[in-house]
DNA sequence: TTATAGTGTTCCTACTTAGTAAGTCTACAC
DNA sequence: GTGTAGACTTACTAAGTAGGAACACTATAA
């Protein structure tokens, strides 16, 4: 992804992030400096730059002529997190509180959504986890596998390649591996391909039958795998 | 700040924002009873719905008719939140690194830009910190306080009112606090007004000349202080 | 069989807001 | 003449808001 749509994420216009990145690399500038060097008109320059300094992405220095200073990327970042953060504390604090509903089989759709599920199925998981991926999803997860581990998440780890991490138990499949499958707690499964980026489904659901159905499953699965490893 | 505001810092559109809101209070909902229900047409319910599947902020159900269920707003300002400290992370990996500029007098605008510099400084202090505020901004930095005390750091405070922090060192004024005042680890030194919301301005410095101005004012502050509880 | 309600999708018009793009004018300093 | 700053202007694009029409299908009641 390229810097400025980065920077965009942080709540900053095109040409806000471009003025950013260019005090960045020239260091400190006045409007007029901006203004020859970015190729953005004058008046545009001032007004862009007026508003990064109101979101907090570059101070002003009062001298002779007026200059600008970016604000370290880490800081500005952070600056807007934390902000994020407490916005967070304050919609759980007054948001209604979610209406119980019948749960039944949730499709969810798309690689970043799954992958966040994934996430907070292992985060929020109190004793056990079983989770079959192809190695280059656990890749992905891994801090979050690694958090588990250490808050005492037994994680059996079924997948292909070469991943490891100690405290977890990991069968290794030969056959490529095309869904997922997820068990949290006996509780909840989630399960379907992420291989198709945004056209990626999944099913997640909490129904007890699904649940059961998956364990076995899975529990054959780990059977079948050590026997042939038995024969190897 | 309302509801709808914070979820819209968080990327939602008004619409978005509403109908996740009403999917909270009214627990899962078709297409049809969110148009109903919002008073929103049914082709922009049906946009808005789409939508915000695709940004995490709900899940599809798919049974006889498909319904919406919200995500639970913690996990749904989780996930945004995740993502930007993946794009925080790969921005300090990849944007140039900020040019060394002559350190002068920074202006630092807006309460909130002025609070968020407070902060990074109490953060990223190595030995210690004086600090001369009143007590309601005490208040809102008192777990980046307790952070740094934590972490060893040596906080020396002036401020009026009953703020306490097991840690540290309080000196009380019986004057109202017209400025604020901060110096860390003897090397930046931050001062002026924050009771003026936007249009509070504040300076911040690495000058040494001003650095040790000011450590020499709080002294004499503390001083006339500890002379005056002596005479209580 | 007909009427009505429910459900979903596609396409359309229209207004507002914000961002992008560029310019003119005034004023001052060097 | 160049540099610097600010205010104001015009104009286009894109996204969001607001609402509707049309089509197709299903379910239910009379």
């Amino acid at each position: 992804m390229e810097i400025v749509e980065r920077l965009t994420q942080f709540g900053l216009t095109r040409h806000e992030a471009v003025i950013y990145l260019t005090l960045l690399a020239e260091g400190d500038l006045n409007g007029y400096e901006v203004a020859k060097t970015t190729g953005i008109s004058r008046s545009n320059a001032y007004t862009s730059l007026a508003s990064l300094v109101e979101k907090g992405g570059a101070y002003v220095i009062e001298e002779a002529t007026i200059r600008y200073t970016p604000v370290a990327i880490s800081e500005f970042c952070d600056n807007k997190i934390r902000k994020l953060q407490a916005a967070r504390q304050e919609l759980i604090d007054t948001i209604p509180r979610k209406r119980d509903t019948v749960e039944g089989y949730i499709t969810i759709k798309g690689e970043g959504n799954i992958l966040n599920k994934l996430r907070n199925m292992i985060l929020e998981a109190r004793e056990r986890v079983y989770i079959s991926v192809p190695g280059q999803i656990l890749e992905t997860v891994t801090p979050d596998i690694k958090a588990a581990v250490d808050r005492g998440i037994k994680m059996v780890i079924i997948t292909n390649g070469a991943w490891v991490l100690s405290g977890t138990i990991i069968h290794r499949s030969d056959q490529p591996l095309q869904q997922i499958r997820l068990i949290a707690d006996s509780t909840n499964v989630l399960t379907g391909d992420i291989n198709n980026g945004e056209y990626s489904t999944c099913l997640y659901s909490r129904k007890q039958n699904l649940v059961d159905l998956f364990k076995d499953a899975m529990k054959n699965e780990i059977k079948l795998i050590e026997m042939t490893k038995g024969n190897q």
